[in-house]
DNA sequence: AACGGAGCCAACCGCCACCTG
DNA sequence: TCAGGTGGCGGTTGGCTCCGT
């Protein structure tokens, strides 16, 4: 937080715009003049409402604080999960991911994701590197390797997961979660809208097809059984087969193709993830 | 009780896109 | 077409609070 800056407007001849914090005053001002006039030009709020504050302050301040339908308070599990869902496809978009998250602002999500959850995912990749090692280790046994992997919790497991994603490759470790602790298997995926008996698996991830290697898969909204797309690391359609099925204009991005409210509101996610092999 | 480090989070900054004259 | 203004966004900062020593 930054302290309160008050410009003295006799001292200058131009108003000096405050900065820093505000105060209940200019909070209630705010306030009140958004009840009474709605949304307008915020250099003109900032003036009609007799604040000596920018349009943008402003702004920042009703959006971010003082919005009545704003939730306040702790991210719940839910929510923490779909931000790490959304993550996982919009990337740093925050305020596409506020937009899906009714109540939550830009601000308060990236706050959570650069305080808590990358936190998170550090912590995991520090851990999978042990479970790596150990793995990979000549005197490591199965049953050490499954001791380590049973210690790390879900969110743990599926923040490793994204961040491994992010940087465009599988550590190997992750295919040797047991599969009693992989939070990818088909107990957590719902089958595409048009592919109910999808293949579950590629090496202990989810997968559309075991046959397709090298990329993110997914399947097209409205296909026919095989159909699949392929998208690099920032999700562009980079490659599909569609067996004559409407097809996506490559380059399109894996969440402009996919209605991601429907997608997201569905109860448990249909994202069908396929990663390249280490070699 | 005092101190220091870590974490949290409100708010600023800089850039970009869009609109208007 | 261009310039100036405005809004929106993501990255970053830095002050406050909490907690351990």
């Amino acid at each position: 937080m930054r302290k309160p800056e008050v410009a003295s407007a006799a001292t200058h001849q131009v108003k000096k715009m405050k900065k820093g914090l505000w105060s209940p005053e200019e909070d209630s001002k705010l306030m009140q003049y958004m009840i009474n006039n709605g949304q307008g030009c915020w250099s003109d709020v900032a003036k009609n409402a007799g604040l000596q504050r920018c349009g943008k302050s402003c702004r920042l301040r009703w959006i971010n604080y003082l919005r009545p339908d704003l939730k306040r308070g702790a991210f719940s599990p839910q929510e923490e999960e779909l931000i790490i869902r959304f993550h996982s496809i919009l990337g740093n978009r925050w305020s596409q991911i506020a937009a899906r998250m009714p109540g939550r602002t830009d601000n308060e999500i990236k706050n959570f994701w650069n305080s808590t959850i990358k936190k998170r995912l550090k912590k995991m990749s520090d851990a999978s590197s042990l479970v790596n090692n150990s793995s990979s280790s000549p005197n490591a046994s199965d049953s050490s390797s499954n001791n380590t992997s049973s210690s790390l919790d879900l969110k743990d497991i599926i923040g490793s997961f994204m961040s491994f994603q992010e940087q465009g490759f599988v550590n190997p470790s992750l295919t040797n979660i047991p599969t009693s602790n992989n939070p990818f298997q088909a107990a957590h995926m719902i089958s595409h809208p048009c592919h109910d008996d999808y293949t579950p698996y590629v090496d202990g991830f989810y997968g559309v097809n075991t046959r397709l290697q090298g990329g993110i898969y997914f399947p097209p909204l409205e296909c026919e059984e095989g159909d699949w797309y392929k998208a690099d690391i920032n999700n562009h359609v980079v490659e599909m087969n569609t067996n004559g099925a409407g097809n996506v204009p490559e380059g399109m991005r894996m969440e402009e193709y996919w209605d991601l409210d429907q997608l997201m509101s569905t109860e448990v996610p249909s994202f069908h993830f396929n990663f390249k092999q280490n070699t």
